[in-house]
DNA sequence: GCCAACGTTGGC
DNA sequence: GCCAACGTTGGC
């Protein structure tokens, strides 16, 4: 049943997992969110085939680096069920997993990373989350418009 | 490494 | 159910 797509933006530290990861394993469970706004989006929102920009927290710069998709809508989050996992959430049980992940494919990985410093000078963008001071959600959703001119952009480079 | 801005926890 | 204390995020 097509529902019109929806466009995301994830962060990710590159140090724990980075866009290269991503495209070494081609696909990956989007494990370890421990925010109940961020997981609500994987869960209740999310579709196979939405579109993921894929950002670099903590990085140099920090910015949107490629693309991925929505490849496998959300299932419980097996991090937060192992003892030896540095996501274990002793609250959370095969009954009651508490935390969900979606599964998310590599699609690209752009030349140039498209620092934050750049979106925050385009006018387009002005109302972006990301761009939002005091946002830290490390799942968001962004509009199409503004995925679109972050595409723009990167053929720009 | 700093620290502002959040989210969560737990005592009351 | 309030709110102080604490932990985390993430740009700088």
């Amino acid at each position: 049943m097509p529902v019109t797509k929806k466009y995301w933006l994830m962060k990710s530290e590159p140090k724990t997992y980075s866009i290269q990861d991503l495209k070494k394993s081609g696909k990956d469970l989007w494990d370890g969110v421990r925010n109940y706004q961020a997981r609500n989006f994987m869960m209740k929102e999310m579709q196979v085939g939405d579109e993921v920009l894929f950002y670099h927290s903590n990085a140099t710069p920090p910015g949107v680096v490629g693309l991925a998709y929505v490849s496998k809508e959300a299932q419980p989050d097996p991090t937060a069920l192992d003892p030896k996992s540095k996501y274990y959430d002793p609250t959370a049980s095969k009954q009651n997993p508490r935390w969900f992940c979606v599964e998310v494919a590599f699609k690209s990985v752009f030349k140039k990373t498209i620092p934050i410093e750049e979106l925050r000078k385009e006018k387009a963008l002005s109302k972006m989350l990301l761009l939002k001071k005091g946002q830290r959600l490390s799942v968001m959703p962004v509009t199409k418009e503004e995925y679109m001119h972050i595409l723009k952009m990167v053929n720009k480079k």
